[in-house]
Parts: C-alpha cells; structure tokens; sequence
DNA sequence: AATGAATGAGCCTTCATTCAT
DNA sequence: GATGAATGAAGGCTCATTCAT
C-alpha cells in the first residue's frame, strides 16, 4: 500500500482532508467537487492532496474506504435478536439509523447515494464491503422467516422489497418531504420503522404461508 | 416565448441535441459531461447549444422536461382497472416498465435517477410533473383498498414502501445485478412484477384489517 | 463605391443600422461593440450588417463618416462674422455645441472622441473631414487677430490653446462634473463660452502685442 | 488581503504581469487586450492572470493603479516656486512632461487617456489619485494670481482652460502631428511650455484685472 | 432584400497537477 | 512534511461571419 505516511502530523493532515472531502463530495458529487474547495475547507494546501493521496480520484477511493468503515458495528446487534421478527426490525433500525448515527460523520450516507446513482470504480468495494454483507445477512433473517421451503429466488425479491422501502426514506428524503409536507413538520423515526417492520413482515408472513402451502401440495 | 425556432431543421437540431444530450447527461451527470461530448455526438457545431438553448444547463432543463413527456401515458389503463388489485398491479407494471418501454429513449430513466440523487434546479420539474401525478394516483388505488377508516399518514406511509420497492428494481438493476447474479442471468419482468404485487398487496390486506379493528373498537 | 443599395426598404434598414450602430459604438468603443447589441437595436437581423456594410469594420468608417457630415454646416456664420473677436466667440461656440445640437443624432460626438484617444484606419478621415477643416478656419480668424507678423507656429499653438479648452469641455464633461459638481449643479452653456472667449481673446491679444513689438525691433 | 504575494518570485511575476498589461492595455484598449497577448508577452502562463490578480479586469485595475503611483513626485517642486508665475509654468512642466517621463513607463499616459475616453470602474481611482490633488494644486495657483476677488466658478473654468491645453499636447499629438506636420519634424518640448504658459499668464492677468475692477465697482 | 440557422475561431476562466523550495 | 507558485489542458461561452432559403 503506497502512500503510507507515518508522521503524527502527516495523519492529522491526511484526516482532515478525508473529512473535508467527504463533505464535500457528499454535497456536490465527485466531478462538480473542486480540490481547492476541499483543501480550503480542510486548511490545507491543494499541493497536499497530490502528496497524500496522488490524485483527485484516489482521495475519493480513501474517502469512500472512510465511509465504509465502521457500518458493519450493529451487526451483533441483529445477529442477538432471539425472534425473525425482532431481526427484521432491528435490520430496519440500522438502515433507517443511517441517517441519523452520529457516530460516523453524517456524509457518509450521502456518499454512498452519490455512489449507487452514479457508480465509478469505487462502486465494488461499496458492494462487497457495505452492501453484500447486508444482504446476507438480511437473506438470513428472511430465510428464518420464510421457512426451508422458500427459493433463493423468493429470498432475494423478498430482500430488495425490504431495502427499496428503507432505501427511499434514507437517501430521498427531500423528495418526500416535498410530495409530503405533513410527514416533514411531525417526522417520527420510530414511526416509520414501525410501519416498514409491519407491512413487510405480514407480507412475509403472507408469503410464508402461501410457500408452506405449495410445498404441502407438492409433496 | 423565447427560443422557440420554427423552422424544420431547427426543430431537427434541437431535437438531436437533446437526444445525445440526454444519453451522455445519463451517462456521465451534468457536471461530467462536456458541451464538447454531447455537440460531437449530435453532429453539430458546439455553438450550437448556445443558438437553441442559451446554456448548457438550460440544455440539461430542456432534456429533463423531454424525458418528463410522455410518462402520463399509461394513466387511463390504471383509471379502467375494476378491482384495487389490478389497479395496483397495474399501477406496478408501469414502473418496472419505465426501464423497458421503447416509445421513450432509454436515458430518460437513469437521467431521473441522477437527478433524484443529486438534485439540481430541475428537481421541481420532475418532481412536479413526472412524480407528483403518480403518487396522487397510487395514494387513490391505497385508499381504495385500505378503506375508508385509513389516514393520511398511513396512505402515504403504505404509498412509499410500493415505490421503493419499484425504485431499486429500476434505479439500481446494476448493484441487483451483481449481487444476485442469478438474477441478472435468468431476467424475467413479470416474475418481478408479480412479486412486489403480491408483496404489497397482502401487506395492504393486513393493514386494511388493522385499521378495520381499529375503527371498530373505536366505536 | 461598392454597396449601394437601391431599394427604398435597403436604404432604411441601412440608415436604421447606421443609427443604432452610432449609439452603441459611441457608448462602448469599436470592440466591446457587439453586432448582436446593434442589430438587436436596429431590429433587424444580424445577417444584414454583413450584407449590407460587407464588415463590422465596413459599418463602423460608415458610421464615422455619417457622423462627420453636416459638421461643415456652421461654417458660414463664421465667415459672415465682421470682427475678429465675433469669429472667435462663434469658433468656439460651434465646437461647444457639438454637444448640445439636435439636428445631428448625440452621439457623434462621443464617437469622435473613441476614435481621438484610440485610433483606427478610420482616423485619417476623421482629421480631413472634420478636424483640418476647422483648423485651417480658425488659423485664419487667429491670423486675423495676430496681425501679419505672426509665425506660422505661433498661430498653431494658439490654435492648439483654444482647441485644447473646449475639448475637455466637450469630451470630458463627465470627468469636470465630478471633479466640480458645483458646474454640473448649474450648468450654463453660455457661461462657458464667454469665459473661453474672453480667456482666449485676452491671450491673443497680448500675443499680438508681443508680436508687434517684436516686429518693431526687427525693422 | 488577498491576492497579496510574498513571495520575491511571485511579486517579480506581477510585476512582469503588470507591465506587460500596461503596454498592451495602453495600445488596444480593455476590451481589445488579450489576455493570452498580455501574458505572451510577460513570458508567463495564462493561467498566471486568474492566480495573481483573479480576473482580467482585476489585473486592469492593479495596472491603473500601477500607473497613478509616482505621479505626486513634482508636486513639491511646484509648492517650491515663490511667484505665481513661477508655479503656474512649472504645473504646465509637469503635465507635458507626462509624455516624456522616464522614470515611469512610458504606457501609463496613453492608459489613463483610454480610461478618461471610456471609463470603467477605475475610473473612480483615476480621479480621485490622479486628477483630483491636481485640480487642488492648480486651482491654489490660480487664486494667488487672480487674487482674492475670484469666484470658485471663475478659478474652475481657468483651470479647465490650462489643464485643456496641455491635454491635447499630451493626449493627441499624434493627431497634432498629422495636421501640423512642421511641428512635428522640429518639436521643442520647452517652446510648448513657454507657449502655454504665456499664454494662460496673459489671460489669467486679463482676467485678475476684470475682477479687480468688479470688486471696485462693488464697494 | 432579408432572415433563420449554423459555424469556426477564439476568449476568459477553471481545474488538477507539478515544481521548487 | 508542507506550501506558494506556476502551468497545460480543457471547459463553457461568445462573437463575427457565412450559408441556404
């Protein structure tokens, strides 16, 4: 790995370039972003970017690796849950929460939506590190839910269903607050949770019964 | 009006321009592509842009209002529809087909998407005409099969988790893609369709049962 | 002469550009000038200057010389003047009211004055049209006022003396506003001219004197 | 303050900058000036114009700027002379010495000329810096000779006088020079000096005598 | 005679990058 | 390790001009 610098203040230097970039990427997407936009919100001298990270691109790889980090911690959390039930609200929790952990900078969020809609050759590793994880361990709960008789065709479509729901509240926001004003003035987190968990787990519930139904009859 | 030409090769003009200017917008976004790219596309001199349209973001405004024609199309089929289901069903069929329809160019869908991600001037257009409409009329097919004790809250709550679903199928078949390769191997729209319908639909069931006991307890 | 149109319609469009050619050259300058802003103005279409002057270039010497022509036409009252002292104030009432006469549009003055202070290829007809004219009329009022021992340069730096002090008053008005707003406040035309007069004619007459004296000695 | 560099290299390239714009602004105007011309000729990139001055006409104001400084360096000479007359001949001196000056670049007469034609937004600091302490300077002058019974308009318009003399020597030799081709081929800087002082003395004196015999007149 | 449409050239500016210190 | 200075490349836009009608 290149780039490595050891140096106390090196790190500090390269930090605060992470963070103000991925401010900056987050608002304005990675081409309208200007690296002397970066580097003044950072404090730093735009030659800096070149000595840290080379090039404009590998910052935003570094900053997309930064986003990553650290989204994998609630994980425990939802493998603890005794019920599918529980499991399936606290995966919704953590999708919802995204938006409002303040244990990671709030960019993050942002980023990633810049990344699904527009994907560069960063798009991989927020697949395998962010996404694909997710997913498996989403497809497990299901997988509980639906019972041995479900394909891992039902699983997958029953998986997308789950995330789009979440993935609206999450990353478009401002288009909903604007078709729904009075959602915007009386925003309730734990009611929306409340709604995703329910509608999706009668409609698994549904599924559910209609696959023990079919695999009854096959047998 | 300004910028209105009449004469036929000026309409042909503005019309390639706003072609190739739609596919490398939806390739590239409005900050990476170059007036350069989209004028060699179209085969025209890059001055051009400023004759017909005096900016390259009026261009930009101009294909977005372009993509935005058209969608109202497939309304009456939702309004003939007889029973909530088919309506919904309906009302699903048309956005899993945004991706497929031929009678528009393919861009304008992933053009949306950027400017949902990533919104510019040109948000309230889309918003207005293009998911506006849609709502009011999925909000409508809601209603119907919720019943009359729904609230709003719950409508729109209910309307959101049935695009969402829709959005990731259209928004992001790419990230599906990779991630369930099966999937990307063995396509098949209807499967699709079929599966958020029911999906949705045995959610509404149970809600509408919900809010059938609620409001009967409440009297 | 190339150009000459004969239509009735071609010689307005010609005039009506000449026109608002003149306006926008006097407040701009020959470069930051636009054919857009002229033919805009004139209402007509920016093809026309090409047709009709050939040259943004072409319309601006026609401009100049339209701008020089009828300034002849107070020549004859100079000539008709009786006394020297007569032709002198009327000398520099002509030159002050180059600001002020209505048969000619405003801005020929203005115009003059870019091509005085920045000269093109259209300068040399300004000086033969206009300036040496009026030179050569009022050498022979000095010559007149001097008497016969006067040098040939004598008479041109009096003429130089009496030129130079109505020029600023002509072409820098702005700049003697600013710097006296106490004579912008209450500005009197006639004012001004019987004080160049008299300062004049007071110089001239002592210079006359000088010359006499001078004269004297030599024989 | 921005756009202050330290450092010895830097400065050294805003002063290359500086005087190559001087020179090209002074032959062509702003509008016709290139910035591609001015750094070619300064020997520096053109990207060097947006780092040091942020625009072009940022760079034009720093010129005109450039060109007022070191114009008060006679002023002490003039409050030096004991007789009026004395001071009146050494103001002259130093305006058509203007032209003549080495110790400045030679483009900063024939800039400020452009200004005063076509003002810009520097013309503010042209008037305040350069013509207004002049104004001051002569306009003390005056009143000595004139004496006490002077009105503010009566110096105002002496002034103009004077100052309008010297302009045209200064300003439109070229133009002098076409029409009086003798003056040209034998041109005697001191001569133009006598001449206008002699000239503006007679007068001044004329016109302290007509005061004189008003205030008389009056009591 | 006039115009709508189109164009090539060039301008100002910005950007990511690199160099020298 | 960090920075002030400099730069080549390219971008959006404007302009005078020309073409076809």
């Amino acid at each position: 790995m290149p780039n490595i610098k050891n140096n106390a203040s090196a790190q500090e230097t390269r930090r605060k370039l992470i963070e103000a970039a991925g401010e900056i990427f987050a608002e304005r997407g990675l081409h309208a972003a200007t690296i002397k936009d970066i580097t003044t919100r950072a404090g730093v001298n735009c030659a800096a970017i070149n000595y840290h990270f080379s090039d404009k691109f590998e910052l935003y790889a570094a900053v997309i690796r930064e986003a990553l980090q650290g989204c994998a911690s609630t994980f425990e959390v939802i493998s603890n849950c005794k019920t599918p039930e529980e499991g399936l609200r606290a995966y919704i929790t953590m999708h919802i929460d995204d938006m409002y952990t303040r244990s990671r900078p709030t960019w993050t969020t942002t980023l990633v939506a810049h990344e699904l809609a527009q994907p560069t050759a960063a798009l991989d590793a927020v697949v395998e590190d962010l996404i694909q994880p997710r997913v498996e361990l989403m497809n497990g709960i299901i997988r509980d839910i639906l019972g041995p008789g479900a394909t891992e065709k039902e699983i997958t479509y029953a998986g997308i269903s789950i995330w789009g729901q979440c993935y609206l509240h999450v990353h478009h926001r401002e288009v909903i607050f604007r078709l729904h004003p009075h959602v915007a003035q009386n925003y309730v987190r734990e009611e929306i949770i409340e709604h995703i968990t329910n509608f999706s787990f009668s409609a698994l519930d549904n599924m559910r019964e209609r696959i023990r139904q079919r695999e009854a009859a096959r047998k």
